[in-house]
RNA sequence: GGCCCCAUCGUCUAAGGGUUAGGACAUCGCCCUUUCACGGCGGUAAUAGGGGUUCAAAUCCCCUUGGGGUCACCA
């Protein structure tokens, strides 16, 4: 039997980088196997619903590369994939239930139930519903329907019964009923609960293994019985350990973007998100560290996943986002920046020389989109020049190391990386200094920056032109400047 | 609080009875160097505590401690 497994968010919120994490498992595991991944919306709390929110799990995770096999946005034989729109499926199931007994009308106002959990807080008992409406008299029931007093269907769960299953993460877990509640299956308003509608979906979609996240761990009981009421074969069940803030608790908004809508925009390549959180809770057993999706699927095992919650990190996320800014080649990057070029008015340079930008740049920056923002010099001459750099690096003798260095560079005739070195070096050596006293006021003068690529290539790639325009313009105004007038 | 889960450097983790407890990020130092980075070399840094079992325990068992999750007509 084929691996069937499923992601399923609920559109209360937009996707969380911990949900991303789950549906990146689920897919490796899929995909490792052969198998499906299935998104499945959980929309059953009318009350939560997000706008927006649908669209953001499915442009995610299509922007991490998670290929959904069956879902809203892909239809399936196993539809529909939103749960609102199975509300029938669900009544049907329920009314199975309740005819076997195996569920109980519930009329208890949400007043009493609040009233009695109080209660039992305050007398530190375990808060559970008290079953009031199983020792319900049919006639009683009967009088309740007819006045049409608005109820909910609860799980009748037998008493004081070991419930055992095997995950596949933590091995052989136990809970005891009498520490579980009659949970609610049907709400009021017709919807079912989560507990409901994710057994039978899992169910009817022929889910073959449940990846959650582990705070389902302790509802699991209630699921297995479920499955038993039905007489259901049970899947294969793992529980992940949680992603956690920096102080251990699960991660939350409090800290940091969980959203992972907020990455993109920030420069984040999605490999290497995806790498950097494939990392938080399973590893291959050897040293290598970077991956490929690709990769990830073939060495991606279950097994491997190990159970103590992780911390999410963001600075190890940085480095491994400028490993792979360092490892994308220079006209994917172009791809990805375009509108960003576009915005910022250098999409009016040739391909070509921005593409050399960007080779330059890539090495030295950790975001994507800091190679636009930090390359403004290679297209608009500098306005300003680091003032710092300008108390450190032009002396007076500057002014006339950029006279006589735009001298010669006007006689160059490929002005390219090694004949425009030959020129700094000879020229120091003539004058008996360090080529550096050359090269730093020089990076200034074109730049206006005291960091950058190597100035040999910088120059290059600027071109004689506006090099020695941007020169002839920091020695004439080398006197205003220096004195923090220009 | 009840129930459940978990526990190796600051962080992500390797080591599933015998290792100087390994790697990566971060951090510190040195080297390279025209700046910033990259890179190279090296350093600091961990088995929560206590009992067992065993010739031998990070590893198996128990207890303690600590952390987390969950206890809704939310998922």
């Amino acid at each position: 039997m084929s691996v069937r497994v499923r992601y399923a968010p609920s559109p209360t919120g937009f996707l969380h980088i911990g949900g991303l994490r789950t549906a990146l498992y689920n897919y490796l595991f899929a995909r490792h196997h052969g198998g499906q991944f299935i998104l499945r919306v959980e929309d059953t709390d009318r009350t939560r619903l997000v706008d927006g929110a649908v669209e953001d799990f499915i442009n995610m995770l299509e922007w991490a590369g998670i290929q959904i096999d069956e879902g809203p946005n892909k239809g399936g034989n196993f539809g529909p994939y939103y749960q609102s729109q199975r509300l029938e499926i669900y009544k049907k199931h329920a009314e199975q239930l309740l005819r076997e007994g195996k569920v109980y009308r519930c009329f208890c106002t949400s007043e009493r139930l609040d009233q009695m959990r109080k209660f039992q807080e305050k007398s530190k008992l375990p808060p559970k519903y008290d079953r009031q409406c199983l020792r319900l008299s049919p006639e009683e029931i009967h009088k309740n329907l007819e006045e049409k007093v608005p109820y909910v269907l609860r799980m009748k769960l037998p008493d004081d019964t070991i419930v055992r299953f095997k995950d596949l993460i933590r091995d052989d877990v136990e809970f005891n009923t009498s520490n579980i509640d009659d949970q609610v299956l049907m709400k009021s308003d017709g919807f079912p609960t989560y507990h409901l509608a994710n057994v039978v979906d899992d169910h009817l979609m022929e889910i073959t293994h449940v990846i959650r996240g582990e705070e389902w761990l302790s509802s699991t009981p209630k699921h297995v019985l479920l499955y038993q009421f039905f007489g259901w074969k049970i899947p294969e069940f793992a529980h992940l350990p949680l992603l956690l803030n920096s102080d251990r608790s699960k991660m939350s908004k409090r800290q940091g973007d969980t959203e992972a809508r907020a990455y993109p925009p920030k420069g984040y390549l999605p490999d290497a998100l995806v790498n950097f959180i494939s990392l938080l809770g399973w590893n291959p057993g050897d040293d290598r560290e970077i991956f490929s999706m690709d990769e990830l699927i073939k060495e991606f095992s279950i097994e491997r996943i190990h159970k103590a919650g992780a911390v999410f990190n963001l600075e190890k996320l940085n480095w491994m986002n400028t490993m792979y800014i360092r490892k994308m080649p220079n006209d994917q990057i172009f791809d990805i920046l375009k509108d960003d070029l576009e915005k910022a008015g250098y999409s009016k340079f040739p391909k070509e020389y921005i593409l050399k930008c960007l080779g330059l740049m890539k090495e030295r920056i950790n975001f994507i989109h800091e190679l636009v923002t930090f390359s403004v010099y290679f297209f608009k001459d500098p306005e300003t020049f680091d003032p710092e750099g300008v108390k450190k690096r032009w002396a007076p003798p500057a002014k006339e190391y950029l006279t006589q260095l735009a001298i010669r560079l006007e006689k160059t005739k490929n002005f390219d990386h090694t004949e425009i070195e030959t020129i700094f070096r000879f020229y120091a050596e003539e004058i008996q200094i360090k080529a550096s006293e050359l090269i730093h006021p020089t990076r200034l003068a074109v730049s206006g920056m005291t960091l950058g690529p190597g100035v040999f290539d910088l120059l290059e790639v600027l071109g004689k032109d506006v090099v020695l325009r941007r020169m002839k313009h920091a020695v004439e105004n080398f006197d205003k400047i220096v004195a923090g007038l220009a």
